[in-house]
Order: C-alpha cells, then sequence, then structure tokens
DNA sequence: TAAAAATACTCCATAGGTATTTTAT
DNA sequence: ATAAAATACCTATGGAGTATTTTTA
C-alpha cells in the first residue's frame, strides 16, 4: 500500500464517479481503476460496490475513508511540521543556565527577542550546574547552556564562547570591619572564614577562589560549603562567615548583608556560552545569533 | 511522498546506518539512499545528518520519524481494520425494531447468539415504528428492521421476509362481560369503543383491526388513539376502552387489564425482518443468518 | 442504446540494481 | 587503508496511456 493509492481511493470515495474521479487525478479512468482493484486485493475486502451505473462505499469502505484521510492529512502536516523545524521556525530549544545567570539581564532580553521571531519554538529553560550542562549537552538533551568558567577549562566536543564576565564581590556581614570600606585587596581575607561552592560543580569560582588567595600569599580556609549562591548570602547574613561572588548577585539584598568590590582585575567570572560543536540545528543558530545581537547591544 | 519513503525513512533512522537498513529493506544502498534524498528534497529539509562515519537525526528527522512511525501503524491499523469489516467481523450493525418487539424472545436470543460469535460489532438497537424503520434502511442509517406489518405492503427497494405471526388478543377491562370468556369473535366488539395506534405509523394492525371489523359487519368506533402499546393497556386499565394487541404484549400484566384470544385465524399480525435489498454487507448476512438459525429453532 | 467500469495491450517513468567514486577516519 | 555514503549509469517493474469490451439501466 502507497499513499497513492489512498489519494486515489478518497478521490474516488468524493466523486463516486471513477471517470470524474480520475479527471481531477490528472490520470485516466482505466489506471485508477487498477489500482482500486490492486488497493482492494491487498486490503482483502471491496471498498466499492459497483453496479456499473452506481459506485457506492461499502461498510468496510466507509470506515477506510475517513482513515485514509486522517493519514493523508498527517502525512501532510508531519512534512510541514518538519519543513519548519528545519528551518528553525518551530520545534524545541532546550535552554540550560547557571543559578546566577537570571540576575543579569542577558537571558530575559535574549529570550524576549527569540520569541518575537520565532514564537512556535518552545523554549525549555532548565536551572543547572555547569558541569551538569556540559553532559547534557553531550547527550543532546540540552541545545545551548549559559555557563560560569574560569577561563581554563574546555571539554571535548563542546565549543565555549565567553560572552561577558562579572567581577567578583565580597559577601559579608554589615557588622564586619570591611563592610565599612569601599572596596577590599585579597589580603585583607586572609583570616576569614569562607564560605564556598562544594568542589565539582564546574562553576570553577572554587578554584578561581583559592588561586586568588595563593596569589595573594595565603590558603583560604572554607569552613562552610553550600550549592545554592542564595544560601550563601543567606550564612553570610547569619553571621557564619564571608563569600565571593559574581556581582549581578549583589541585587539580592537581605538585611545585615554588604556587595563590597575586590580591588583585583583578575577576580572575575566569566560568564560562557556552550554549545554542542556538531549541532547545527536552525532554530539554535537563530538563537545564537540573537544572543551575539544581545551582547553587542549591551556593551 | 509515498509510504515508500517513510518505511525507508524509519529503516534508516532505526539503523543510522544506510547499509544496514538496506539489507533490511532487501534493496541496494544506492537507491536507498536515493530515496532518502528525493524525500528530503520534497519536505525541503534534511532529515539525516552524514557525516560519512556517522549517521544521525537532525532535531527535523526526530520530529519526523515519531510521525512516520505513527502513519505508518495507521496505516496497517485501517487495512486490517477494513479487512474485519469486510469479513463481518468488526464493524457497527443497526438495528431498529417496534415497540412491541422485545416483548416476544426472538431478538434478545438472536442478538445474545450473534455477540457470542461476532463480539467486534457494535450492536446499535432502535426502537423505531415500522415506516420509519423502512425510511431509514433507504437512507442507509439502519441495517435490519423488526417490523411489524399485515401482508399487503412491499416498499420499493425493501426486501421484507416474515419471520413469525402474532395472534391478536382483545386487550379488555375485568369488569367488562366480555373478559369472563375464554374467547371472542370479531363480532363480540360490535358496540366497544376502541383504543388504536394512530394512522400512518406503518404496522397496519389499525389498518388490520378495521379489515376484520368490517368482515364482521360493522365500522370500529376508534375514541382514543395511543402509540405506544404500553400506553394503550393502561387506557384499558383505566376503564376508556377496549384494544387489540399481539398477543407477546399479554405479558405485560396490569392489573385489572384480561387478554382474551380472538376466534379468527386471519386476526394475526405478522412479524417481519425488512433489509435493503442491495445491502450485501457481511455482518448482515451473517446477522440474518443467525436469525434464520433461531427461527428455525424456535419451531 | 448509452454511459461507465473493466479488460487488454503498450509504453515509459522511475524504483532498484551494478559499478565506481568520494570522503572521512 | 578502509568503511560507508554518494554518484553514474543501466535495467526492468509497474503505473499510466490507448483501444476495446462488457455491463446494466
Amino acid at each position: 500500500m502507497e499513499l497513492r493509492h489512498l489519494r486515489y481511493f478518497v478521490a474516488v470515495a468524493e466523486e463516486l464517479h471513477f471517470s470524474r474521479a480520475a479527471e481531477k487525478l490528472h490520470i485516466g479512468q482505466p489506471p485508477l481503476s487498477q489500482q482500486i482493484q490492486a488497493l482492494e486485493q491487498e486490503i482483502g475486502t471491496p471498498l466499492f460496490e459497483r453496479s456499473k451505473r452506481h459506485v457506492a462505499l461499502t461498510p468496510a469502505g466507509k470506515h477506510f475513508l475517513a482513515q485514509a484521510r486522517q493519514i493523508l492529512a498527517n502525512a501532510e502536516s508531519a512534512s510541514q511540521e518538519a519543513r519548519r523545524i528545519g528551518l528553525g521556525e518551530a520545534g524545541e530549544l532546550r535552554i540550560g543556565f547557571t543559578s546566577s545567570l537570571p540576575f543579569s539581564n542577558l537571558l530575559p532580553r535574549v529570550i524576549h527577542a527569540y520569541r518575537q521571531q520565532f514564537a512556535d519554538v518552545r523554549l525549555t529553560l532548565r536551572e543547572m550546574f555547569t558541569l551538569d550542562q556540559y553532559q547534557a549537552l553531550q547527550q543532546d538533551k540540552l541545545d545551548v547552556g549559559f555557563v560560569r568558567f574560569t577561563g581554563l577549562d574546555a571539554p571535548t566536543g563542546i565549543s565555549l564562547k565567553e560572552i561577558g564576565r562579572d567581577q567578583l564581590r565580597l559577601v559579608v556581614h554589615d557588622s564586619h570591619p570591611l563592610a565599612r570600606q569601599a572596596s577590599i585587596r585579597m589580603a585583607d581575607l586572609q583570616d576569614e572564614p569562607f564560605i564556598c561552592y562544594p568542589p565539582g560543580t564546574g562553576s570553577g569560582l572554587r578554584n578561581l577562589i583559592r588561586r586568588l588567595c595563593l596569589q595573594a600569599g595565603f590558603e583560604p580556609r572554607i569552613t562552610q560549603e553550600a550549592r545554592e549562591a542564595t544560601t550563601q548570602i543567606g550564612l553570610v547574613a547569619a553571621g557564619v562567615g564571608v563569600s565571593l561572588l559574581p556581582s549581578p548577585l549583589s541585587c539580592v539584598q537581605i538585611p545585615h548583608v554588604c556587595y563590597i568590590p575586590i580591588d583585583n582585575p583578575d577576580a572575575y567570572l566569566a560568564m560562557g556560552l556552550a554549545t554542542w560543536e556538531k549541532s547545527s540545528a536552525a532554530h539554535l543558530q537563530h538563537f545564537l545569533a540573537e544572543i551575539e545581537a544581545q551582547v553587542e547591544n549591551e556593551k
């Protein structure tokens, strides 16, 4: 059975007249008769009741007509849909982002602009750690990832592009002596108890902090770990210690918490865009182009 | 686009390997490549990402795969279903019957026996007047009709077969003098007020009663009409008059209502089976055969 | 008798086969 | 160097065309 048989069958069922149906199909009447006969033979039952002067659908034919129409419509729409996905006008775009990203205004702006242009692409947003995003990209479970990185790492198969830098700020309780300074140096933190991300989440902030401390001549004393930046800020408010976080998080205003700039040009965390190198999906390209435009815009 | 393209596409998508897929399809690799290319061209977007050593689905291909599988499954099941309907093993059988029929045990037995054999044929039962059944048969809204008729009528295009006769009984209030007799003659009813079906429902019972009365030498005095036999019986119970109804209705036992046999071999109403002459649907033939068997059985 | 579907046959378009080339690993 | 897809070209099946017959209203 081929779709041709269904097209021919529907035409005859609609006209209830082989010659007229053949005309509508731009073929001759004999081949049409043959194709319908072949279809009936394959199915194993007559679909039409022919009495020379009248063509009528059998009960089987009546049922088959509804199905045939459905199948033809499905085939048409499947083709259309695939085409639109191919053009990047439809489908699904899976976006990962680290927890600190929503505090910058880049992502909301990109998403807004992209949705204006491609309303039929469903956006699936998932907050994930950087390393989890890399893994998801490799397993084709993610299309783009907004990640944090220190500029050192480059996982195989993943293309990484810096799209911005956020200076680190000291997060400190307002009763702390350092809270009164306009800016601090790393060396000022020598005796402070640090609150930090646990190792292995991929953002590299923990490593960066250690590097900066070592540069300043001391090993940081990490007394507390927390996987969420907001949790760390809460711990600072509770007087547990100090933290170093990207500047966009300073918009999280909690009583007794201060954000103090660091007087060190290397004390930044890069915002990166991660994609699976081999992916050339159109919707992804459109999205990347939109990010490009917005990053440009931001400068 | 033809189903062949979908079959080939699904095979390649499952194997992710043109040569292996071709083998599974029992064709060569070059024609398979060609057919997939033709499909991609028609749809207007690549469905596979070929990099010589690796074949992978594009996002469009991934979506199209789900659709293609669905379409192929639908085509298969549509064919199967049609075949089963053609064989009379599935589908719908629309049965009409007059209100007095359920009181005979023919219909329940036929339906029970038929359902044993053809569990997948949905039975749609509709209580209808005889004339409405004829009309429904002509409009292909009914497959069989159990009708009442006097043996005189034969509507065009409808084939009618007598499958039984029910003697009429006088339905009378138990306080009436006739209620004490074992049987009555038509002449006994000369002065009685009749309760009868309104004209034009096609059962012919009204005409039959009039004919029997005229044979007995008087014109019946119809003082009340009711479209339902049970309503007529209720009216008899209320003392409104007498009625003549087929004997199976005597199982409707209402206080103060008696059913008295008529002493006249012509006082019967035939039970008929009506079908649309041109219909040769298999499920209908099976059903008719079952009726035949049960009617035979009953004798 | 006429209208319409079925048959008989012929032809060619195209699905599929064979041989070879290209390309990426 | 090799495996696998693409390309080139050829073959032949079967879909479609033409002519004719059959059927029934």
